[in-house]
Parts: C-alpha cells; structure tokens; sequence
DNA sequence: TTATACTGATACTAAATTAGTATCATTTAT
DNA sequence: ATAAATGATACTAATTTAGTATCAGTATAA
C-alpha cells in the first residue's frame, strides 16, 4: 500500500528546501543536485506547484522557485491532493445510485471513515512543522559531528542533461 | 488516493457473500453472478483466499468455497495484506541507511505515524462486523419492501464465459 | 549583443502495477 | 459418461506512475 507517490515525495521535499531558504529564489537545478531528484520531474513538479500558487518562480538567470506562502499555511495533504488527488474518493458516489450492492456500501463506510481520519491527518502536518522537526533533527545531528542537510544516497539518476543548446 | 483496489473489493465482498451462508459451499460463478465480479478474476481471488486459510473449497459438482475462520477472526487488514501487501512500508528501510536524507526523514516520520493509525484501525474491522451491519441495513432496507441482498448496478463486464469444452 | 542560466509549456517514452482473460488438468456428484 | 466445479498458471490489456526531451521565452551579466 504505497501512500505517497514520487510526485508528492519530491514535491514536498523540495518545499523543504524552500523552506530553508525562505525569501530567496532557488533554481531546479540546485533542488535537483541536493535532493537526488531527477531534474525534468521536478521541473514539472515546480510548475505544478507555482500554478497552484504555494510558490512563485523568477524567470532567466539567478531565477528560480521562491516560497510564496508561510510554511504553517502549507498543509501536507494540499500537497497530496495536488499531486494525487483528494484523499476521499472511494470510487463510491455517496448515494447517487443509493447503495445497489450493499456488499459494497457497507464496506465504503468504513473506508469512508478511515480516509476521513488521514485526511485529517494529513492535514495537520504543516510544511512548518516538518521544518522544526528537520532543524531539530540537524541540530542534534550536528552535535555528533555530521554535515549538512544534504543528500549523500541515490547517486542522481539522471546520466547528463545537457541543457545547453 | 486509491486505498483498496479491486482484489481487496472483490475479496471482502465474496467474503460477505460467504459469511451469509456459512457452513455452505458456495461456487465461484455464484459469488460471480451475484456480486457482478469478473469470473476469472474472482476465481483467482478465492485461490488465494484459500492458500491464506481464510477459506477452504470442495472440487467437483457441487463444490464449491466455503468460509473456514470465524468471520470474527478475519480483519479486513489481513484480507488487504494478502492482496496489496502490508500497511507499513514507506520505502523506508527505517534506519538502515541512518537518515542519509534529512528531508525524507522527516516526512517518513509523519507517514509511518499515520500508516500506523489506518493499520489499526483496518485491523479492528473483522468480516463479523460487516455482516452485522450488512443484516442491519438489509432490516430496515426491506421494511421498505426493497428486495434481496443482490447486486443491481454493473451488468458483469464478461461477453460469454463459455466454461464448455 | 551575445552567451548563459533560468522558467513555461507540452509532448513523449518507459516502467510498474492493476485488472482482466484464457487454458488445461483434475476432482466429484449424479 | 457427463457436467459442474476447483487448482495451477500463463497471458493480455488498461491504467497509473515515473522519467525524458524539446523548444520558446526571459533575465542577468560579460
Ligand atoms: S453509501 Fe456508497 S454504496 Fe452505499
Ligand atoms: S528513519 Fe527513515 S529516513 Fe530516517
């Protein structure tokens, strides 16, 4: 049961990062290259992002993504319904053909019942939120000596995207 | 969002269906007709039900599957691990590669928090709770002289199984 | 004024998962 | 014997998810 897709993942990774860099532009490329995540899935990504008005982007050279609304505002589950649509949608079209199969129906409420519950969770986590966690969590990562918050796994999949024309 | 996809559905309604005629074996073109599921489709499903204990099925003339385990003691969570796999497992090989990925982390955090919670709760409804609510609704549904636990809505998508050779 | 570093828009391909179909062998009741 | 069933398993089709590519346009700065 996969809960989240790519989309999602690295969309909200890289609001992360944005959220490190509140007020500054910061280009695909870099989110790219710190995150691991392949760089024209995140294009599309950003775009999708700016469209949906939680950033805004600066064309041209030093351009980039910015942060346009304040991390508490940015629930997770917007994220989600952006990228995978609303959490509750069981295929189940309420009573519009009022319960033909019961077998059915009485199975949905229950699933009803628990999408409501992650819906609800999903909505309380705030991009601000994640972002104490990640300080804290860097904060005492620091105290042991480790470096920045940055990728080292996933060897960029991406063989190499001349961009140059 | 999808949470269940059409072997889990198809499962547990098959599993109600057994769960009204318990002790009995029911075939699979029963369930199939009954329920408007896809024959073979269904066919493969019960296989698996039976493998997992869930059911047991007799051969020949007659035959037919038949519910083994208490309804009380079949959680839609097992029916829903069978086909889709466990609740748990963001990709998040927990700290086998300890954190490498900061941002992910935290956000794994938060996921395998609510995987937890939807877990529990698949795991607290049992084939029996469903039954109770289906005869409840099936009671006062006929009060209102609607007919049978049957299935109305979807004219089964298969042409002709022509099972004859 | 041109090269460079960006985004916008959009079309495309590839991989993975989910859904559904088909076939043949075997068992059992009548 | 025949019909009605399951066991096992291979296959195809449809959908969704993941990833790639291309071209046009804009801002910066040498
Ligand atoms: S309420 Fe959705 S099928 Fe009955
Ligand atoms: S605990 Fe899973 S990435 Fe840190």
């Amino acid at each position: 049961m996969k809960v989240l897709t790519k989309n999602t993942d690295y969309a909200i990774r890289a609001l992360l990062v944005l959220g490190t860099h509140e007020g500054e532009y910061v280009s695909a490329r870099q989110i790219s290259q710190q995150q691991g995540i392949p760089y024209q899935f995140l294009r599309r990504i950003l775009q999708e992002l700016n469209k949906n008005g939680l950033t805004t982007s600066r064309e041209g050279a030093h351009g980039g993504v910015r942060l346009e609304k304040n991390p508490d505002a940015i629930r997770v589950r917007d994220v989600i319904e952006i990228f995978q649509g609303k959490v509750e949608l069981s295929e189940c079209m309420f009573r519009k053909q009022i319960c033909a199969n019961r077998a059915s129906c009485v199975l949905r409420h229950e699933i009803m019942r628990i999408e409501e519950i992650v819906s609800r969770e999903f909505g309380q986590i705030t991009l601000g939120k994640l972002l104490t966690d990640l300080t804290k969590l860097n904060a005492t990562a620091t105290m042991e000596h480790t470096d920045e918050f940055e990728i080292i796994n996933s060897g960029s999949h991406e063989k190499t995207d001349s961009n140059h024309r």
